[in-house]
DNA sequence: CTGAAAGCGCTTACAG
DNA sequence: CTGAAAGCGCTTACAG
């Protein structure tokens, strides 16, 4: 069996030519648009091209250097719904361009990001829109005439530009809401601080709490349930008991969430609770989440435009930053009622 | 500027070859590590790759009829954390085999699937994971040469081995657990009933129903929470009043957590509820929510080894199931108490 | 163990 | 408006 009759058909502009008595360049300018053919040659080309069920093969398409119109898009992780969000909405802003989106995700592992970005420029993808893993740092890589825009987070070892959530305005509007309702001892939880979002975010609370006279509290890193357990029982037995927790992140937040559920804390008589990262429970949950939202469907949307300019403009990725906000969800677990 | 070199490199293998000074086609026998090339050769050949800092042209190699080494998946939403999780299990087990994914999503377009299909065989993947929408139909598709197998649900039109849920078993075995706790109004909400798991899910909970003599409800569409609340406030208000709650969905799951709490409805004392499918809060939400656990990873994992079977042994699906058992999660909502 | 030739299916010049 | 020739960067099949 001939694997090359994988393309499906193994008809090609010779046939379709033959068929219509023309030839190839006939059949590939009609496929194209372009206007030199008469009217008389269009429809002999359409019938022979119905006849035969011709497919181009974009292999031999490629090779001479056509674009794919298939962009390439990075993820850490698809499990994670902020990530598939901006997948999401990627591909609807590229579909809308007439672009396919080609998804990879690199699962945590070393170098992952740098094969993917290697694989799909061997695959000719016309552009690469990439959410880094912290790790990776693309100095040495040869990125000559590859179109790259770095999302969510900038990525290390290159001048791409990137477009991001106002993560640290974010964080800070939110601890400045809790220490509007008197809370002085907050407390910061999330994933490694390595993660330039989390930093940011840090920094946001940090930036809050010296504005009003307070120092930060340590900042604690917290992935899952036990940790979290562990992590709260200290926080609340404390000789001054922190009295608002701030987490960075979705994971964090459910882990907490299990973590008060356990040990019977009632939120926010007990402790107040504000959320990084919104999600479709939180308004339902009781008491109902306080978060700062992302604006995950605007990040895939800038992001992607901006791809497809640096593609049809061909300029190149020079470092700049694109910023969108974040806003504030206020519900009632910060303390807030109706 | 020239597009060629979005390939990054115009370093073929005749330069790589030049540099060593063998021929090119030493160097393709290095890279397909090919028996015989002698140790001196590798050397040489090596150097001369790392000098020059060749990157193959897989649109040639794929002119040449190689396999891409790349599967295809078609999701109908990333933003929905089933069909991303789905994809992340896929991702990870055709990693494991050396496989690179192109995972794209249909986004409810008509025939998008179809559309999605064609040009990812342009692109020469070499086989196609599918989650089809429920108006697509591959008849008539001409599907030779192409190794295509169905996740979660069948497709029309066409003879493809699929890998789905034991959806109605689920169903039936949460009906049956809400039937012991002595509810005999069961309501059965969930999406278009034209969609192949629900539908099923539906099956099985009137097989439930009947197999204890009890005719079943009207089942009922329901998506959003406007809906949900005024389908809750009629089934509450009925003479009989329903008992209890049984979901098919996460989308139909929230809206109903959403329509209760609005309403002010006590789970499980004025209605007990039952979720298929699980969610990440479920465990930590007031009540406890029980559901039935989809098994994502097996069946991404199942689809993905079929797939990669059919593709390396060259046989083509005939219409074969493999069917996952769904698991029950028993928690608070349905009644149960600790 | 190594190489020269031919060809994969298109498109890019260049003619007419 | 249409076509014949050359070539993209590889690999296959055949020599030596």
């Amino acid at each position: 069996m001939n694997t090359r009759s994988l393309n499906g058909s193994n008809v090609t502009l010779a046939d379709v030519a033959k068929a219509a008595g023309v030839s190839k360049m006939t059949i590939s300018r009609y496929l194209h648009n372009h206007p030199n053919v008469t009217d008389r040659t269009v429809r002999r080309v359409k019938a022979a091209l119905a006849k035969t069920g011709y497919r181009p093969n974009h292999a031999a398409r490629m090779l001479m250097g056509q674009p794919s119109m298939v962009l390439g898009l990075i993820v850490p992780n698809l499990a994670n719904p902020f990530f598939s969000s901006i997948a999401h909405s990627v591909q609807q802003m590229a579909s809308a361009h007439g672009y396919l989106v080609w998804i990879a995700a690199t699962n945590h592992e070393i170098d992952s990001d740098l094969r993917l970005i290697e694989r799909m420029r061997e695959h000719h993808v016309d552009g690469i829109l990439l959410i880094s893993s912290p790790t990776t740092s693309l100095k040495g890589m040869d990125l000559a005439g590859l179109p790259l825009v770095a999302l969510d987070r900038p990525v290390r070892g290159a001048a791409v530009d990137f477009v991001t959530t106002e993560d640290r305005l974010g964080a800070r509007d939110a601890v400045t809401h809790l220490l509007g309702h008197g809370y002085e001892r907050i407390a910061c939880l999330g994933l490694d601080r390595q993660l330039h979002t989390i930093h940011e975010r840090i920094v946001g609370y940090e930036e809050a709490m010296r504005e009003h006279h307070l120092s930060p509290l340590r900042y604690v890193c917290c992935e899952d349930k036990v940790t979290a357990v562990r992590v709260l029982r200290k926080l609340l037995s404390a000789k001054r008991p922190v009295q608002a927790l701030f987490t960075l992140n979705s994971t964090t937040t459910i882990a907490m969430l299990e973590a008060l559920d356990e040990m019977h804390c009632s939120v926010p008589n007990d402790v107040a609770f504000f959320s990084f990262g919104d999600f479709p429970l939180a308004d339902v949950y009781r008491p109902r989440i306080s978060t700062v939202r992302q604006p995950t469907e605007e990040l895939g949307e800038q992001a992607t435009k901006l791809l497809i300019d640096l593609i049809t403009s061909q300029r190149s990725s020079f470092g700049k930053q694109i910023s969108v906000p974040a806003s504030l969800i206020i519900r009632q677990s910060c303390g807030c009622t109706r």
